[in-house]
DNA sequence: TGGGGTCCT
DNA sequence: AGGACCC
């Protein structure tokens, strides 16, 4: 394959980035972004006073009094700010979103072009450019894959990025768990050994807690395939060579919009209804904010969460549930998208649908019994119909979608009775530029329904204070990557390393130059081969933490 | 333990 | 429709 140039570029402490420029907040107050009771995101600030992502709001204040909490629960000023930041990166190739605040770009033919010019650095550039255009500071990786890119990135984390050249990609990633490998959750690292090697060995494994890349390694493809299947084997042991073929695939438009609320208990339907009045505005207006720029009719779900003992002969989520086996976490049930949905009376259709489609399905209370007991509440909108121009990265066509909303194919009156609806719906979201739909503001909406809900009310209160200031970045200066002739930019990719220092030395000089106009001072971290693996081992959250690993990096390492 | 997303089965 | 993964 052809060489290419990816770069993975990661919103630092997105959420809170964005609320801190929202409200003018200094950079050195602590401060976290909460949703219902947890921190989701923190600064630096109040991560060195020991608050943590995913952390109790109580735990947080307790650990740092001074912490200012916002509430993140709506996402809308989030969404807005990675959209800005995806939109500054388009120029510099296809880019491919996950989650809100990470994107890869695969910077390949931008980087060619540049290279005819000296140099060029992707990562400052990408990065400048999602500044200028947000006010928000990232940190990226460069590579030549996804993979690669994506494990960079990690290694400098605050408004800094990390260069990993091919060369070093085997000795990098030997010693990473597998756990550490994107597309490696839970269920495979440990269903990995345990499948591979025998009791004893899989016992002490697990009991370690260590399973690197290096043993996945040695287990071998066949054996990988084994335990994970053709498809997830194959790309396991790509991985575990540092290798990744996985193009970066251009997002498009969502495939589907969905608005849900958690709540400790909702006991009937009459309070599912209290929940589904803030859920059908949002999802409603969510829809017009899509069909603006588009124009797509949908189908809806309608998905809940129940608490204690699930069945599959109890998919209501009864409380009193006996023994009996497990079921899904999660039920959902989808029903065509009301014809109406679109209109001024649009919220009130969707949120008709939705408690239609829960009455049916969740068994009412009854005297002798205990009610069921809904922990979660979601609204969906899926398969949408392409209704005008395709932008690029996955709409359906409006032929398949049709089929999928009728359930069937062909000219049959449903389909025709669909279609018609669908473009009853286009229509009219494209229409609805000023929509007179009045809501309530939702904060106001979530604070009412939430007392109830939670039995108890919310439970932020804001922290006043004033502090101290992080320190500034350790940068080293590297050279610029991807060099163009790794990219086969100028010459055949024969030799390395003869110019390496000569070569560096221009692309540090033609970066220079270049960062002047961009008002960013060009770096690339290169990792040595000391910091790579300490800090590749602390970047993946709490599934890490052996000493084991560190025996497995001087082995495979030197 | 939130409020989202995508892809695979 | 459910589950795995991602953030």
């Amino acid at each position: 394959m052809k060489a290419r140039a990816i770069v993975l570029l990661d919103l630092d402490y997105f959420y809170c980035q964005v609320e801190m420029l929202r409200n003018g907040l200094p950079a050195e107050r602590p401060v976290a972004v909460t949703q219902k009771f947890l921190v989701v995101t923190c600064n630096y600030p109040a991560r060195s006073s020991g608050v943590a992502k995913l952390m109790r709001t109580t735990e947080a204040v307790a650990r740092c009094p001074d912490l200012r909490l916002i509430a993140g629960e709506d996402l809308t000023p989030y969404r807005e700010a990675s959209d800005e930041a995806m939109q500054a990166l388009r120029a510099f190739g296809p880019v491919q979103r996950v989650g809100l605040d990470e994107f890869f770009i695969d910077v390949t033919a931008v980087a060619e072009a540049r290279a005819s010019a000296g140099a060029w650095a992707p990562g400052t550039h990408a990065r400048a450019a999602v500044r200028r255009a947000t006010g928000l500071t990232s940190s990226a990786g460069v590579a030549h894959n996804k993979l690669l890119a994506k494990l960079a990135a990690s290694l400098h984390k605050p408004d800094a990025q990390t260069a990993l050249p091919a060369s070093e990609a085997s000795a990098f990633v030997a010693p990473l768990p597998l756990r550490a490998l994107p597309g490696v959750g839970a269920r495979s690292a440990n269903c990995v050994p345990l499948r591979r090697v025998g009791a004893r060995a899989a016992a002490a494994l697990h009991a370690t807690g260590c399973t690197t890349v290096a043993e996945a390694r040695e287990a071998g493809l066949a054996a990988l395939q084994r335990a994970l299947g053709a498809a997830a084997g194959r790309r396991l042991a790509a991985q575990c060579e540092g290798a990744c073929a996985e193009p970066v695939k251009e997002s498009g438009p969502p495939l589907s919009v969905t608005v849900e609320d958690s709540f400790k208990a909702a006991h009937s339907v009459e309070a599912l209804r209290l929940v589904l009045q803030v859920l059908a505005p949002d999802l409603r207006r969510r829809l017009a904010d899509e069909a603006a720029s588009r124009g797509a009719s949908a189908v809806e779900g309608v998905r809940w969460r129940h608490h204690g003992t699930r069945t599959m002969q109890n998919p209501t989520g009864e409380r009193d549930a006996s023994v009996a086996p497990r079921g899904p976490l999660c039920v959902s049930r989808s029903c065509a998208m009301p014809s109406g949905a679109s209109g001024e009376r649009g919220a009130a259709a969707i949120a008709a649908a939705a408690e239609a489609v829960l009455r049916a399905n969740l068994r009412p209370p009854q005297p002798s019994r205990p009610p069921f007991h809904l922990t979660l509440l979601a609204l969906s909108a899926t398969k949408f119909a392409r209704a005008g121009g395709l932008q690029a990265g996955g709409l359906r066509d409006a032929a398949g979608s049709r089929g999928a909303i009728a359930g069937e194919k062909g000219a049959s009156p449903q389909a025709k009775q669909a279609a018609a609806a669908h473009r009853d719906f286009r229509s009219g979201y494209q229409l609805g530029q000023g929509s007179p739909v009045v809501l309530m503001s939702k904060a106001e909406e979530r604070r009412d329904w939430s007392e109830w809900a939670w039995e108890g009310g919310g439970e932020e209160e804001l922290c006043g204070g004033d502090e101290e200031a992080g320190g500034a970045e350790p940068h080293d200066v590297g050279p610029c990557f991807p060099s163009p002739r790794e990219l086969g930019a100028r010459s055949p990719s024969g030799e390395a390393g003869a110019n390496e220092a000569q070569e560096a030395g221009s692309a540090e000089a033609a970066e220079a130059a270049e960062a002047a106009d961009w008002g960013l001072a060009g770096r690339n971290h290169l990792p040595t081969r000391s910091e790579v693996a300490p800090a590749a081992r602390g970047g993946r959250e709490s599934a890490i933490e052996d000493t084991a690993t560190t025996r497995e990096c001087r082995r495979h390492g030197s």
